[in-house]
DNA sequence: GTTCCGATTTTCT
DNA sequence: GAAAATCGGAACA
């Protein structure tokens, strides 16, 4: 079980994302470790993604992307859900990997608990779910990876494979190839379908 | 200071 | 399949 350095972020989104795929989202809470397997990410690219936050420029709420990769950008969304990312890329290059969706490991219960009871399929198999199961909140806004709260670890485990497809859930930039995820996995959100109009 | 909207999820018909 | 829930932050005046 290997945490991943700091350097292991520094790269642009659309490479860290891929890679960030079958590795194992850790969160220590009170404690009890709850974690889950990465089957679903998204890139973000900052400046020149219409999509990014961070594409009309530095803010206070999306400054954390502007720093140094490895720590965490928490948002909120549509009010009543929170959103996990992980920095990336050299500080000032505005990059950033969505985690959309998890194959629960440890503290499943917990996650259950933190969910209401939900199948285990439908603990983590979406951005806002996921945080809910992990206690992810805008406390953990700037988080860093190499910290005690968060971490993600590479048990070695290899992926069954990878497929793309375009980012769910966003008006702009929807045809950029910058979803990624386990194509074998139950566990994967099922999204809608990127829908052109 | 005010208005508008979202990288979503859940629930109802 | 469709709509509501709900609030922080970005955009505009």
């Amino acid at each position: 079980m290997v945490r991943l350095p700091r350097s292991f972020y520094e790269g642009k989104a659309t490479e860290v994302a891929p890679e960030l795929l079958g590795k194992v989202l850790v969160r220590q809470l009170a404690g009890r470790r709850l974690s889950g397997r990465i089957v679903e990410t998204e890139a973000y690219m900052g400046r020149i993604d219409p999509a990014s936050h961070a594409y009309r420029g530095k803010t206070a709420r999306n400054r954390v992307m502007f720093g140094p990769a490895g720590y965490l950008y928490v948002y909120v969304s549509y009010g009543m859900h929170y959103c996990l990312n992980v920095v990336t890329d050299a500080p000032d290059v505005a990059g950033a990997v969505l985690v959309r969706a998890l194959a629960p490991l440890d503290g499943v219960e917990i996650m259950e608990a933190n969910r209401g009871r939900r199948s285990v399929i439908d603990l983590c198999n979406g951005p806002g779910k996921l945080c809910a199961a992990l206690q992810i909140t805008r406390d953990q806004y700037g988080a860093d990876l190499e910290g005690e709260e968060v971490w993600i670890e590479d048990d070695g485990c290899t992926l069954d494979g990878m497929a793309t497809s375009s980012r769910v859930g966003v008006k702009e930039g929807w045809e950029l190839p910058w979803r990624f995820y386990v194509p074998n996995s139950p566990y994967v959100s099922k999204g809608k379908p990127a829908k052109a109009t």
